[in-house]
DNA sequence: CAGAATCCAATATGATACTG
DNA sequence: CAGTATCATATTGGATTCTG
């Protein structure tokens, strides 16, 4: 990940690509295989789903175990980096929340 | 913005674009004028600094006055709902700081 | 002062097909 | 099962110039 010139903006960095925020909330709930994740985000595609899992790889805040297993299994799980940032995440739903009531007011 | 499919890629969206996260940073130290943030970024061009304050401003986290003086004087501030979010950003600005170092120390 | 307009390069994302 | 590879489109960001 590139440098930032603020901690804000580096956060932003490792958690703004498509999806992501709505990966780790889904190993929130407990560790869950490639294919569940998939199935759980039919609006994303396989090729983005890597993408996304390496790169929050990369960034330190999931875990990627492979079972030396036929077939193959590869479970995906919370570091504890991912785990501590947890608290945060909750105040972005909340504030997602409040976001998305706004935008709905602006509706009517 | 677009429709998310969860309350923290709402979030996530709205402040994702280009140093989003500084500038509200730095209208929470109080209000600014266009040029004040133009001087305290110098690493974005005024392209985009005039870009992400009208998304801010679209999604309802910044407010622009606009005085009808000669020279024009434009200043911007937070929203109510963009000094909600300020607990989040303190948090995602510890996470960041976190983040940062777990990427430093990856480097020995 | 506070921007808008234009043009171009760089990323991000999507769709589909293929593999150890 | 858990991905890759390839091609195409879309969105974002940078540089520069112009204006009420």
């Amino acid at each position: 990940m590139k440098k930032s010139y603020c901690p804000i903006d580096t956060f932003i960095n490792s958690i703004k690509g498509k999806r992501k925020g709505t990966i780790i909330l889904h190993l929130w709930q407990g560790d869950k295989r490639y294919n569940e994740l998939v199935k759980l985000m039919p609006d994303i595609s396989e090729r983005m789903m890597t993408k996304q899992l390496k790169e929050l790889e990369a960034d330190g805040l999931i875990h990627r175990t492979v079972f030396p297993e036929v077939p193959p299994r590869v479970e995906y799980s919370l570091t504890e980096l991912g785990r501590d940032i947890r608290p945060v995440l909750k105040g972005m739903y909340k504030g997602g929340l409040l976001l998305e009531s706004t935008i709905d007011a602006e509706k009517n």
